[in-house]
DNA sequence: GAACAAATGGAGAGTAGTTTCCACTTATGC
DNA sequence: GCATAAGTGGAAACTACTCTCCATTTGTTC
């Protein structure tokens, strides 16, 4: 979140590096305020520089909202470790997922960020690397506990994280804790269960799912 | 879906209501193909005829939309009313969600509208005046059944609905199969069941809920 | 078939964001 | 401190719509 960031390429000059860090604060500011897709004018008027300077530095919008996401990502990995070491393993898993939410629910940029984002830039990928071992160890440990059904795997969870984080809003702020106690009755490991249909959700469904959300072409 | 929707004014002059009827079904065609968002110039343009002609008959977009919507209710309303005959009633519910969806899948228009543009007319009632009582009907019967969990409700159902549509894409057209199933185990009556914490999902949090699915402003 | 209202097409003005460009400024290395 | 490459600002050209207007065409009525 503070500096940082350096590609490995020729390290960028001391006054331009300066202005990165401003341009990704302001966007932040503006994202949270105007939506992901506010206009550049309008954070290179807030940040006092111009507008080709931000385009200079991210000339893919993309470029901008995941310099963006990444300074979460430390976050979410936290709540995750912290789920992971929660006695019970059920209980950790429903932490998480509140966790989470409650953060999106905090903050519209790192929703939209989210739901929005993370397949402008055509990679699913972005924090999974780090976030998604951690999912994977708390779906394992529920499910070896029988807590936990089987059959889902970290895609469905992350599927339905974005599922409940698009229905925070701040006029409703609680409304996802519901449809949060639904899905966790329907994860929940039972002898009854209907048995979830193999439709192996590859990574490609999640960028679909996302596309989808946002009512754009894939 | 044929001519009707005449709405009690002076009766549209016989080529104006052609035209509208053709502005109608290129509009389908346009929006299933390239979104809600197409340009007026592209259904005038495929249609043949003027962009004003489009305007003077669909001044509001949202009005056009919601043309479309409506020939959709009747669909939605035999299915619904399919479900309440069958003789098990969770049977019932449970079919009912899938066609509803797999409609959604066939159509994305259909979705679209649906999760889209409910809200962009600000009236998410729409179709709920003939749906609703349904679907309600379903819900009743099937928590009288002991089948379906007593503290769900109708606006609950429908966001659902809204939810398992969003996730249908061509691309992976029989994922919501997967969760839907999640939730359906979700919606099962059961002794061990968490109740749903009572954050009593006002119509409104439906309108909030696809503001946020569009990423737009409330 | 004449008269009149209704409807039309599409040019063009308005709006809003995107992106480029380059004369000018500023940091950095020597 | 000077040379130089890196960085900057913001005017302006683009792009992609939305929406209006009115001379002209077309149905309708008598």
């Amino acid at each position: 979140m503070t500096a940082g960031n350096a590609t490995q390429e020729r390290p960028l000059r001391r006054d331009a590096a300066r202005n990165r860090e401003l341009i990704l604060e302001t966007a932040a500011e503006v994202f949270a305020e105007l939506g992901l897709e506010a206009g550049y004018d309008e954070i290179a008027r807030r940040a006092g520089i111009g507008v080709g300077t931000v385009y200079r530095r991210f000339p893919e919008r993309s470029e901008l909202v995941q310099a963006l996401f990444e300074s979460r990502i430390d976050e979410m990995v936290a709540i995750g470790e912290e789920a992971a070491g929660m006695p019970d393993a059920w209980a950790g898993l429903t932490w998480f997922f509140e966790k989470s939410v409650e953060k999106q629910v905090a903050d519209r940029g790192l929703k939209e960020v989210m739901v929005k984002t993370l397949n402008e830039s055509g990679r699913v990928t972005v924090g999974r690397e780090r976030i998604g071992p951690i999912v994977e160890g708390l779906i394992q440990r529920a499910q070896a506990d029988g807590a936990l059904r089987p059959d889902v795997e970290v895609t469905d969870l992350g599927m339905q994280l974005m599922l409940l984080g698009s229905l925070a809003t701040p006029e409703q702020p609680d409304l996802w804790r519901r449809y949060l106690a639904l899905l966790l009755d329907g994860l929940r490991a039972r002898p009854d269960a209907t048995p979830l249909p193999l439709v192996a959700p590859p990574d490609e469904a999640m960028h679909a799912l996302m596309c989808n959300l946002q009512g754009r072409r894939a």
